[in-house]
DNA sequence: TTTCAAATGCAAATCATTTGCAAAAAATTA
DNA sequence: TAATTTTTTGCAAATGATTTGCATTTGAAA
């Protein structure tokens, strides 16, 4: 329930903010403005979606939310960033995510061969889920 | 000049579906509808926008362009499948796109751990270019 | 507490993208 | 080739996610 993460400096730790980041915290995988807005609302807190819209471009800007977007999806998506790589299913949408990254064993690579300094990454796989394989 | 795509089957080939092919065929990297638009009206081609976007979500769908979008940016982005890997500087907002994704590697291992069948991948990688290093 | 900049909520504004529909163009057929 | 059928286009209007202005509230420093 209680936030591990270091809030940035600078802004006030509001108790919308806190509320914000529990749900992330909470969330199985990326999820949406709405969808946010929605879960706190069952929790009997009532924040403004212009709030939550604010809240999470200031926590993207500070690193501590990836925002990504869902093919053939047009609202974006947020997560912490321990969930920012993962799979989808074409087939029915299911959004899994991947542990242990194989991507970070590339990094070296990647600024040999292209002489950026890698800061982070974000990786979506499409596929077809187990389930619906079968 | 000439595309060499197959056109997907069911759809005819009309000149503004050949325009907007050859304009992602040169582009370096991916591009927004408006970007499209654009290009097209510097070579004397007027393509309504609606006409732009209604093609490329068809394209998507046939898989012959991948949207995706950038960190920050709220436009997607269309590119042919080569282009669809790519390192954008924090810094100065330029993009290069990654040649022989080393993504691809690693399909194997995913398809073990997750079970999933792997149909395709989309890699960001964010970094700071070497220009902007100096 | 008092103070004051920062944050919130609401309603209105934006702007990328989508959609309805009549006209134009491609493919098919006669 | 002309007629027919179906798809595609362009325009303008609609949509819907996200942003913004502003008055009010709130967190935190003094």
């Amino acid at each position: 329930m209680s936030s591990k993460l270091k809030f940035p400096e600078g802004y006030r730790l509001t108790k919308q903010r806190k509320a914000i980041l529990e749900i992330l915290e909470n969330a199985e995988i990326p999820i949406t403005a709405e969808d946010v807005f929605f879960r706190l609302k069952e929790n009997k807190i009532n924040i403004s979606l212009s709030t939550i819209y604010r809240n999470l471009e200031m926590l993207c800007k500070e690193g501590l939310v990836i925002k990504s977007y869902v093919m053939g999806k047009d609202k974006a998506r947020f997560a912490l960033p321990d969930k920012k790589n993962y799979l989808i299913c074409e087939s029915c949408g299911k959004i899994v995510i991947i542990d242990n990254c194989p991507f970070d064993k590339f990094k070296e690579e990647l600024k040999q061969v292209y002489g950026f300094d890698i800061t982070g990454h974000s990786v979506e796989v499409y596929g077809i889920c187990p389930d619906c394989k079968s």
